[in-house]
DNA sequence: CGTGCTCTTGAGAAATCTCAAGCCCCGTGG
DNA sequence: CCACGGGGCTTGAGATTTCTCAAGAGCACG
């Protein structure tokens, strides 16, 4: 069993309360404009870059075998994203709208140079956003629909900083790929929910939250 | 956009190729015994120790809303667990069946002192290799039963090193909450795999990989 | 006012789950 | 040595959910 020690304890407990979004560190990226469907990175191809979404959406995800495709993740407004635990991409990302992403290098290339432990409580809350997001994105794939597209719904408002009504930057394709279901399957489900009084589709991007705790439960 | 400067590329290139299996930092646990089923850490209890099979195997899981139980995490001899990226276990831990674990304190009240920069590189390989292994789970639970028990079967056999056979230490409920499955349908695509000639099941938890190819093309 | 794309809806097919019964293995005790 | 009992596993049949295929509606844009 290995030791962490005194250091990488202190590191660890100061990086407990941090969020991705709070990483203060100062950005030397520039901002770079992807038009909607326009790839940032592809799968397999070296990561030298970090992102952040600035305006727009993002969507990572991998093809399966049979063509399918798996969407990982979606980024918003703030969230970063492409840092990797390899040296290369396992995810492809693309634009899902028209976004700005800042875009910084990942090199002693970069005038800014801090020493690893300085760069340790940086990565750190980084991964535990994204382990925690995926973990509960795991929980949700074996759930059943409504369960899975109610949880989508108020995980988007949560993100977007929304209370009553949600505006979804993506199709039903993507939503569907995130979730592991069919976009039919997905627009019946809003169906479902809008005549149970739960959701209203001001449009078909646009959807109010009627009854929060309803759609809670039915996530539960 | 945070810069992450010339050591932290260094740190990480240099854990680039270094599985967790791989780390090398001295061990200081004491290794302790746990019969079948018996808890080694519970859902929200303070994480203070990463842990190591020395033999038997070990569980991770969640309980739903529901009373279902997702495990997210086999762990097999050799395997490290239990760290955390917060103050507090996310998952329970369970014996899967008579186990020796190798347990050591993650403080600094270990008499072993790394500083940050020397505990970076023995964390970051263990998040990546957790974290690939949830990717891949997470891809599995959007396919079909047949692609997923396959699938499982040969992970199995990769990480426990053997090639012709492979010895499940779980139980049929314990696969089918790893894959999102009922026991019924993890039982009955055996069974279908036994007639196609893929595997042979010499006793329920004994089983002979017949046609690795096969079961590749399968788990495809 | 077409055209193309996205979204919705329907009906039948397929996969998986649920419920129920029975089997197998193995340890225990007569 | 054999009957018994319990847990884990398998099998079956019908219910349920989701998918597939197909058609049509809504909407933005030229």
């Amino acid at each position: 069993m290995l030791s962490l020690g005194t250091q990488a304890a202190r590191v660890l407990a100061r990086c407990e309360n941090k969020t991705a979004k709070e990483v203060s560190r100062p950005y030397l990226g520039t901002t770079r404009r992807f038009a909607r469907n326009v790839e940032i990175f592809g799968e397999d191809e070296p990561a030298t870059h970090v992102y952040r979404v600035v305006s727009g959406a993002v969507r990572a995800f991998r093809i399966l075998h049979d063509g399918r495709r798996q969407i990982m993740a979606f980024y918003l407004p703030g969230d970063l994203f492409g840092l990797e635990y390899g040296n290369s991409h396992v995810n492809s990302a693309e634009a899902i709208c028209e976004s700005q992403i800042s875009v910084s290098r990942l090199s002693a290339s970069s005038g800014f140079a801090p020493n690893s432990a300085d760069a340790f409580p940086d990565l750190w809350p980084l991964a535990r956003d994204e382990w925690r997001r995926m973990q509960d994105h795991m929980m949700l794939l074996v759930r059943g629909a409504e369960e899975r597209v109610a949880h989508f719904l108020l995980e988007m408002s949560r993100r977007s900083g929304t209370t009553a009504s949600v505006t979804l930057p993506m199709s039903r394709q993507d939503i569907g790929d995130y979730l592991g279901l069919t976009i039919e399957t997905v627009s019946r489900t809003l169906t479902h929910l809008e005549q149970a009084g739960f959701i209203a589709l001001r449009s078909s991007r646009q959807i109010d939250l009627c009854n929060r705790s309803a759609l809670a439960r039915s996530s539960a």
